[in-house]
RNA sequence: GCGGGUGUAGCUCAGUCGGUUAGAGCGUCGGCCUGUCACGCCGAAGGUCGCGGGUUCGAGCCCCGUCACUCGCGCCA
């Protein structure tokens, strides 16, 4: 499966032991130079392949394939023949060259094949309910519920095997940086901002839970009080929230990190290698030409930035279509709805749509339409062909405003524009999707790359709409840029923060921050947040307390690992790198969780359903 | 909580405008086959068309509800 992947097994250590229970050699293991040799072989049946007079036996196991060959006589034969697929067996048999024209180039083993003499049958397999050989796709429910048959198939049993490499890999590089892992509690106190908690019942203190940690935030910032400088953890985190693609329902793992004395330049000096180095290293997963990774220093787009040409915080930077501000050409249009919405202070955003003359209407309605669906008002468009504009905004706007338009976006004869219009952030988001959209239906996305870019300059403060009230926008524990002084005498909603993400290909790796290490700095952001004094002391006590103590400045962040294999595997969600996921709905379909608890353990809990 | 997609044999799928006994490939079982490597050939078994209700002379197909998986929205400091 994953030829030389796995050395525990050496072929000196087995050869001292020729008559090892199981094994003499792994089923990637022989070649013509073992000719003549007498070995035992163990494994699963993988395919079979029966003349009648002679039987050929797939046997795989971790490391690969090796043809057994049965003859008529050899007593292997009739216990072969009888045998189903996936069963477990140990062969015993003699290697032999095959002829030239029975060599199989395709198998690492093809020049030899084991000719059986003996077999054990190990563990008899029952009939599958899906099939471990070949590439085909089947239910989600039944891989996840024979999650053991599906980790057998070689692409999923290679991701995950990359899975524990990229690890490996992550704690090496991070060492080698002078970090130090450690671990914190699984079972620790609920915290009130951020995603929903799952609580542990308490059996000694009635009517009290612990949390499950959504990630070891406080922790590793009192390991830099704490004084050991430079902390990492390969990090469980749980959160209750709905699953995503890129989002495990219930548990995630992160390269968590955190560093004593450093400025956002250096967290950034001190991560980029690592995760430069990892997606480097398996570029060429699976045996593809290895993909091109960003080169440091990586690109740093301040969160403003990207909302305006992006459309996103997580900019896929593989689409090269850039987001206009064109709300100016509009003042006064002859188009009234954008001459309107100008007027009223919104926006219109314009993305690109290069080369799409030879494209029909139709292109550009269902973009429209996809648009509505989507929730939005609708997506406007000028179409252009042999320097001819076309549309009802082209129409309206006239032809030299619609020109200067296309000169001042760099657009040329036979490139069309479409247009989100409407409150900035509404503006924004519609024009972030449409850009994802223009650019994967045009074949714009550049393949082959892992084209990197940090988020930074994130605002501390957002407005709550609903609520009527100011919000942290992001983490409660970063330092706004400014300090105590901006905290002062700068609109709330103005003040930047020292935080950061890292994005790769659109997707949000990571976020992190310099901490706010000031006792007095978080009462007051706190405050505009709507906490007292006496509800921070409470609700974050541990760390508040260690911040009068003496704190060391410090910041980090926490790459998710999960997201990180998926990208390097190039897979379409989460569940294809991870060993044992759930469902969408946070089930384990193979081990039946979550379950009921039986009356005793409810009342030794404290606990009554109600429902 | 909401919206989209999917659901027909163990698996992958087809199934026309609502019309006779729901088909194919793979797998399974039986038979044949001494050089295959996705072996081949012959035969057989295998169906609550996810489930429930409705419309209709008649439903795999239309309608309503519901369940499962999934993609997204909300949620995700």
């Amino acid at each position: 499966m994953l030829p030389g992947s796995f050395q525990a097994l050496s072929p000196q250590h087995l050869r001292t032991f020729p008559m090892h229970a199981y094994r003499t050699h792994t089923c990637a293991q022989l070649g013509a130079a073992d000719a003549g040799q007498t070995v035992k072989l163990s494994g699963w049946v993988h395919r079979k392949r029966d003349h009648g007079g002679v039987l050929f036996i797939d046997l795989r196991d971790h490391h690969g394939i090796t043809q057994i060959v049965a003859g008529p006589s050899s007593p292997a034969f009739p216990v072969l023949d009888r045998i189903r697929l996936e069963s477990v067996v140990t062969v015993v048999g003699e290697v032999v060259l095959r002829e030239a024209g029975a060599v199989n180039p395709k198998l690492p083993t093809g020049a030899i094949e084991v000719r059986a003499k003996d077999i054990v049958v190990q563990s008899a397999a029952e009939e599958l309910p899906m099939p471990v050989a070949g590439e085909a796709d089947y239910p989600e429910d039944i891989r996840l519920k024979y999650r053991f048959l599906d980790l057998r198939r070689e692409r999923l049993h290679a991701n995950i095997m990359l899975r524990s490499h990229v690890i490996a890999s992550l704690r090496r590089r991070m060492i080698e940086q002078g970090f130090t892992e450690f671990q914190t509690p699984i079972l620790t106190a609920s915290s009130p901002e951020g995603a929903r908690d799952y609580l542990v019942p308490s059996r000694v203190h009635p009517g009290k839970f612990y949390a499950l940690p959504q990630a070891p935030q406080m922790f590793k910032q009192l390991m830099m009080v704490a004084g050991f400088d430079r902390y990492f953890q390969i990090a469980p985190c749980f959160r209750d929230e709905d699953a995503r693609a890129d989002r495990s329902p219930g548990e995630f793992y992160q390269l968590d990190f955190e560093m004593s004395f450093v400025t956002q330049d250096d967290v950034f000096a001190a991560i980029e290698p690592v995760l430069a180095g990892v997606f480097e290293e398996f570029a060429g997963f699976g045996g593809r030409e290895p993909w091109a990774v960003t080169k440091g220093p990586f690109p740093r787009i301040p969160y403003a930035e990207a909302i305006l040409k992006y459309g996103s915080d997580k900019p896929d930077l593989r689409n090269p279509l850039i987001i206009h501000d064109v709300g100016e050409h509009f003042r006064g249009s002859g188009f009234g709805l954008f001459a309107r919405v100008v007027e009223a202070g919104q926006v219109v955003r314009a993305i690109p749509a290069p080369n799409t003359a030879g494209l029909s209407r139709k292109f550009f309605d269902d973009m429209n339409e996809w648009a509505r669906a989507q929730g939005f008002p609708g997506l406007g468009y000028v179409t252009r062909k042999g320097g001819e504009f076309g549309g009802p905004i082209a129409k309206n706007h006239g032809e030299a405003a619609t020109a200067a338009l296309f000169d001042a976006m760099g657009l040329g004869p036979d490139d069309g524009c479409f247009f989100a219009a409407g409150k900035p952030a509404d503006a924004a988001k519609l024009a972030g999707l449409a850009r994802t959209r223009i650019g994967e239906q045009l074949g714009l996305i550049e393949q082959g790359q892992f084209k990197f870019c940090w988020i930074v300059d994130f605002p501390m403060f957002e407005y709550n709409e609903d609520e009527k009230k100011i919000d942290f926008s992001h983490n409660p524990f970063s330092m706004p840029q400014g300090e105590l002084e901006a905290l002062e005498t700068k609109d709330p909603l103005d003040i930047l923060a020292y935080q950061y993400d890292i994005v790769c290909n659109g997707v949000e790796l990571s976020s992190g921050a310099i901490r706010n290490h000031k006792p007095e700095i978080m009462y007051k952001a706190f405050a505009i947040a709507g906490y007292t004094k006496d509800q921070v002391d409470a609700n974050f006590s541990g760390m508040i307390n260690a911040f009068k103590f003496g704190a060391p400045p410090h910041g980090g962040s926490a790459p998710g690992v999960d997201r990180m294999v998926m990208l390097i595997a190039d897979e379409p969600n989460l569940r294809e790198v991870v060993v044992f996921p759930m469902t969408q709905k946070a089930e384990d379909l193979m081990m039946g969780a979550p379950a009921p608890a039986t009356p005793r353990q409810l009342r030794e809990l404290h606990i009554r359903v109600v429902d």
